[in-house]
DNA sequence: ATGCTAACCTGCGCGC
DNA sequence: TGCGCGCAGGTTAGCA
């Protein structure tokens, strides 16, 4: 499920009904995730309140007196509001996983089939290193084309795999790293060292498009976690050449090619992008 | 340092 | 219908 731009959303979705609230109770049913859940967790959220949620790359923040409740979504993990009462009256489902009953009678509950994502404990003022060594977001002036650049100057490694480096930008996925090499006209497989400035231009500005865009589209993608309606249409309308391996290029006619790149599928147009 | 591979885990769609 | 296979939006650890 989770690209940055869904994170996001979740952040947006899940904040009017968390934060300013007190942690009244954290219901644990399965620990075994990318890592365990602390054992110390209950014992240190309990009673305290979520001052505000924020996100990096794709970890979301739950800013408490004390320090931080650090969630990441992995491959499939979700994380929505619902009313308390429903938590106690339905049995929770399979993959909901934990549950953070709120003061006000809602219940924000992280459901994740795959077990990838995670829920961990940072003390105040204590580092975390899975946060330490991230490059820049993304959507920050920080993230421009001569940082891009001179960052790549003699890297070997294929362009497609470099931006979906975390020490080198935080937050390109999959998709989105196959739809802005498109856009930008460049190859996937291009060494990152070979990459021209302009290029690096073009591809900083598609990066900030197209995550901008499949943001302000986030709202209606992922409306379930706070309303109660079916699945999104998602993105993919938009998108270009994710998913598309075999088919016509829309702005050419040829036929996309697939290929995997560390074990990650990438499509791209032979002719739009050199 | 850099770069590649395997690994974590469940579910779904496809071909036979 | 059922089974086995390959694939999926992420990220780290470990090894060459």
């Amino acid at each position: 499920m989770p690209e940055l731009p869904e994170v996001e959303t979740t952040r947006r979705g899940i904040s009017p009904y968390s934060e300013k609230q007190q942690i009244e109770k954290i219901v644990i049913r399965q620990r075994q995730l990318r890592w365990a859940v602390p054992a110390g967790l209950e014992k240190r959220c309990r009673g305290k309140t979520i001052q505000t949620i924020k996100r990096r790359a794709k970890y979301l923040l739950l800013e408490l007196e004390n320090g931080n409740i650090i969630i990441h979504l992995g491959m499939s993990g979700s994380l929505r509001i619902i009313d308390s009462k429903n938590s106690k009256q339905e049995p929770p489902g399979k993959h909901d996983h934990v549950d953070f009953l709120l003061a006000n009678g809602k219940t924000l509950r992280f459901n994740d089939p795959r077990k990838f994502g995670c829920v961990l404990w940072q003390e105040k003022d204590e580092s975390l290193s899975l946060l330490e060594n991230m490059g820049p977001e993304p959507l920050t002036e920080a993230f421009n084309a001569e940082y891009l650049f001179k960052k790549s100057r003699k890297k070997t490694v294929a362009v497609k795999q470099f931006i979906m480096n975390n020490t080198v930008v935080v937050g390109v996925g999959n998709i989105y790293a196959n739809e802005s090499l498109f856009r930008a006209g460049v190859r996937p497989q291009k060494p990152a060292g070979k990459v021209t400035r302009k290029q690096y231009q073009q591809l900083v500005d598609e990066i900030k498009q197209v995550l901008s865009a499949a943001i302000e589209q986030g709202g209606t993608t992922l409306r379930d976690f706070v309303g109660g309606d079916g699945k999104p249409g998602y993105f993919q309308q938009t998108l270009l050449v994710y998913g598309r391996g075999g088919e016509d290029c829309k702005r050419c006619g040829s036929s996309l090619k697939e290929i995997r790149q560390g074990q990650r599928a990438s499509t791209y147009c032979p002719n739009c992008q050199k």
